[in-house]
RNA sequence: GGGCCGUUAGCUCAGCUGGUAGAGCAGCAGACUCUUAAUCUGCGGGUCAAAGGUUCGAACCCUUUACGGCUCACCA
């Protein structure tokens, strides 16, 4: 955090932090949390809430609280649906029903299939600056570490199904009782509660037969349902933030019940939150549900932006308002707003309302960092530009980052990391315009007319001399001076040069991209005419 | 049916704790012997959905209305 004390900040995550300190503190330290199911591949619309909590977070520390980060993995979920994009479906299926921690890997050789989506994620978040503390709700639930609250939810469960009540169009069954049990013999979750004794010990029985009365202390096959299971363990981790979807959201949604259930049961004021909106994709197919078809991950999004560029993304938009990543053209246009907010950050204005603005969006590139903000202003490219050179040197990252003669050493690590996503971004999803290969000698010449043949010629003498020793514009006016001496059409002659270079009619500005080739490959493929 | 969000330039949106309406793109004009969604310079462009209220002052706060979207009332 910079040093500018006396302006308050605007931002989002500032916002929150201060009514996070205002209503529940003053504290020995805060504890913001979040958390899902890991019924499938972890997607991009999950990390939103991830990201949204890691910023306020970061916020408050910034204000010098002391913060608890906790990431709870609701692992003893049940096993409800079997995502389309898994393989294996029909062994899945035999799994329906039960805890998605007993369920098989189907991808690795992870512990679990709870576990493999859980260590994809984990594996990607320090990569963007997320350090949570994991909480996994299958060991505390198997653990019964939870008998205590379990127990609650059965002294309170007339006034638990109220509440539920409340908001529900048929009324819960006067013998419904707070809890689920997955059974002893079969793993299921098929079960019926048949008696409670009024302390710890829980009767059911299932439907493969088997019927089994339970001690909470010692089981662990009892779990509480969604709604009371939330304000169980604001309780138990005494919670101060934890934002939520829109599907949460509404009155008598989750939330609303949790707040009730959270108050009058577990004596725990509901924490502060916010509503954060889904988020689109676009330029790629394939939906974010988990649940259905293609998903589109963190790691598929690290693949075209960098770690601070997709930080920018979430910090620079109110978690409220949707939004889309994008996979297509608009990519060139993030990483120039991102750039364009660096270059802000760096340069601060001295004018009072000029420094309002800069105030924001310096926070902005502040909360966008992985790791501290760099004391010096990383190196800059054009995104477009890039995406040229790399073309040029087909991918060659090492030479792109050689043929950069003011780029100092400590500014490479991060350059070449924008290298690599702007090259995927060029082989996946860059428009076929976009794109180029340059020929090769085995390619031969292409056929030119008498004119256009006697143009590439003159065009290999002058790139001879002339390449890297004239300025671009002065090299530039003598490939025109010859073109025009030809009696040549500008549009005629370029077709021909792009031909020769790399087999299409349209490419790159031609004088630069003769420049960003260099004398040695534009040479070796005019000699040949 | 309830709740939440939105409605600002032709388009996409920013403007957020009330203080003279902004950006990008598109458009128009000019420049670059030039070609990617070319680039650079300049210009025009808005009753801030509507009506009322609070205020010295409202895009912003309050009330009502219209339109659009999402979500809950199964499960998580």
């Amino acid at each position: 955090m910079s040093d500018n004390i006396k302006v308050k900040s605007t931002h989002w995550a500032d916002i929150t932090a201060d009514k996070i300190i205002r209503e529940r503190g003053p504290k020995e330290h805060f504890t913001c949390a979040s958390g899902i199911t890991p019924s499938g591949t972890v997607h991009i619309g999950n990390f939103r809430e991830i990201i949204s909590v890691e910023l306020v977070v970061r916020a408050l520390r910034d204000k010098g609280e002391k913060v608890r980060f906790i990431y709870s993995w609701d692992d003893y979920d049940v096993f409800r649906k079997v995502p389309k994009n898994m393989p294996q479906q029909e062994m899945l299926e035999t799994y329906l029903r039960k805890p998605i921690v007993l369920v098989p890997d189907v991808l690795g050789d992870e512990e679990s299939y709870a576990a493999a989506n859980e260590k994809a994620l984990e594996r990607l978040l320090p990569q963007v600056g997320v350090f949570p503390e994991y909480i996994y709700q299958a060991k505390r639930y198997r653990n019964s570490e939870y008998a205590e609250g379990i127990k609650m939810a059965l002294v309170h469960q007339d006034d638990i199904r109220r509440q539920l009540n409340e908001s529900r169009t048929s009324d819960l069954a006067a013998e419904w009782m707070p809890v689920s049990v997955f059974c002893t013999s079969c793993d299921r979750d098929t079960t019926k509660v048949t008696g409670w004794d009024g302390d710890y010990g829980v009767s059911f029985e299932c439907e493969c037969g088997h019927s089994e009365t339970v001690d909470l202390r010692k089981t662990s096959a009892v779990k509480l349902p969604w709604r009371i299971d939330w304000p169980m363990r604001w309780k138990e981790e005494d919670v101060d933030f934890e934002p939520a979807g829109k599907d949460h959201h509404s009155e008598g949604g989750s939330f609303d019940t949790a707040r009730k259930t959270g108050k009058e049961v577990y004596g725990h004021e509901p924490p502060v939150t916010f509503q954060y909106d889904f988020i689109r994709i676009k330029g790629r197919g394939g939906k974010i549900s988990s649940s259905t078809g293609e998903v589109i991950s963190l790691q598929d999004v690290l693949d075209i932006y960098q770690p601070e560029v997709i930080r920018y993304l979430f910090a620079g938009t109110r978690p409220n308002t949707e939004f889309a990543i994008s996979f297509d053209l608009d990519v060139l246009k993030i990483y120039e707003d991102y750039d364009k907010c660096e270059r802000t950050y760096f340069n601060k204005p001295d004018s009072p309302k000029a420094l309002k603005k800069w105030e924001k969006q310096a926070r902005i590139y502040e909360l966008s960092q992985v790791g501290e903000v760099p004391s010096e202003m990383p190196y800059q490219m054009q995104i477009r530009h890039l995406c040229n050179l790399l073309q040029a040197q087909s991918g060659d990252i090492d030479a792109v980052i050689a043929s950069i003669d003011d780029i100092k050493p400590e500014q490479v690590e991060r350059f070449r990391q924008r290298c690599e996503c702007a090259w995927e971004w060029v082989r996946e999803f860059a428009p076929e315009d976009f794109r180029f290969a340059l020929r090769t000698m085995e390619d031969g010449p292409v056929e030119l007319d008498e004119k256009n043949l006697e143009a590439i010629k003159r065009l290999a003498v002058i790139v001879e001399e002339d390449l890297g020793v004239l300025t671009e514009k002065d090299f530039g006016t003598k490939v025109y001076d010859m073109m025009k001496e030809l009696g040549l059409e500008s549009a005629d002659f370029f077709t021909a040069v792009y031909q020769a270079l790399i087999s299409r009619e349209k490419g790159p500005r031609l004088i630069n991209f003769l420049h960003i080739l260099g004398k040695e490959k534009v040479l070796t493929l005019l000699k040949i005419y």
